[in-house]
DNA sequence: TTAGGTCTTAGTACCAGGTAATAAACAAGG
DNA sequence: CCTTGTTTATTACCTGGTACTAAGACCTAA
């Protein structure tokens, strides 16, 4: 490779360090037949941080994402809740909940957030969701705030009937009904 | 804070940088009020790599878990797919896919494999579900290999209906039928 | 042709957050 | 008293940079 014309290169160096943010700027400077130097000035000039700042901000985000899905036992905020009948949790859909092509958030976000309020009001030790009957009435986009208020509306033995249904700010956009089964007393 | 005895030191210095791995060997000094070359030596001893080794790590982990369950449209591994018809992927449940608690795979990761699998062998710009009726059948624990098979089993207009059934190596864990609405032709 | 501008490269000093190796101080036990 | 474990200090070196100065390359307009 050589030569490319600054602007191209600024092109190519954006792109390979957002699909690669563990490039250095040697490695960078010697795939693209440039100096270090030359490297540098580019980041500067389109704002790019260091590697060791790329990969601390992504080590940062990743841990909040992650905390968002992964660990935390409800999907989105509890605002409120009364244990064995009713809850209320709020979630803002971001960039990365959505599908790029389209705009649209992936429907297990909401399905997540439905599904983890409706297990956190079950007032037992450990609970499993056995059935769920769920509508997307409308599609979501990103920076829509979905409020979920679920709703215990029967309960028969280890079994509580559940449902949930999320609201943007004008109207209706999902409704699911779940099936969620108690594991306090036995299996 | 003074003086610990050294075994003390190593199970606090372990719990500090598991719960922050962002500590320099030279705050973790001043808080333990010992001098930098004991904190590396205890790290040495202990088997924990450099600020910029864990901080690398984590990006690196974070990366791939970002990726399986937000960047990319399927969850799981597509195997297999014929679209318009049918398709299969595998998902292996990880410890972060379980409630610590219990063991139990949270219901949001299948649905969303299952979900993601429907969408996907829809044979369509973009698709969006509209209604999913789920079961699930049986608890699935940690390391379970899950193997979603979906098809296609009406089509009327521009509305798919689908079922999905996931087994583990034993069983049928979960089924789901879904209604996907394709944003191909209009709306 | 020449002066001025932009790009690119080189070089130097400095920084954080380490590794690696050596040596010295100190306490405690037998 | 000597040995041993623990801690601290010191020094040389490393990576992947920042910040700054300076000089050469190249193009363009007067």
């Amino acid at each position: 490779m050589k030569a490319l014309p600054k602007i191209k290169r600024h092109e190519i160096l954006r792109e390979r360090l957002i699909n690669n943010p563990f490039y250095t700027d040697e490695q960078l400077a010697r795939e693209l037949s440039v100096s270090i130097q030359t490297i540098r000035l580019d980041r500067a000039r389109l704002g790019i941080p260091e590697l060791r700042e790329r990969v601390k901000n992504m080590a940062r985000s990743a841990e909040s994402k992650l905390r968002a899905i992964d660990s935390s036992d409800v999907v989105g905020d509890l605002l409120d809740i009364d244990l064995g009948s009713r809850g209320i949790s709020v979630m803002t859909v971001t960039q990365d909940m959505v599908i790029d092509r389209t705009g649209v958030a992936r429907g297990y976000y909401m399905f997540a957030q439905a599904n983890t309020l409706a297990l956190a009001i079950i007032d037992a030790p450990a609970a499993l969701t056995g059935v769920a009957n769920v509508k997307y009435i409308k599609p979501i986009y990103k920076g829509e705030r979905l409020v979920a208020k679920a709703q215990v509306i029967r309960q028969r033995g280890n079994k509580y009937f559940i449902w949930v249904k999320i609201r943007n700010e004008k109207e209706e956009v999902f409704r699911a009904k779940f099936i969620v089964v108690s594991l306090a007393s036995g299996e």
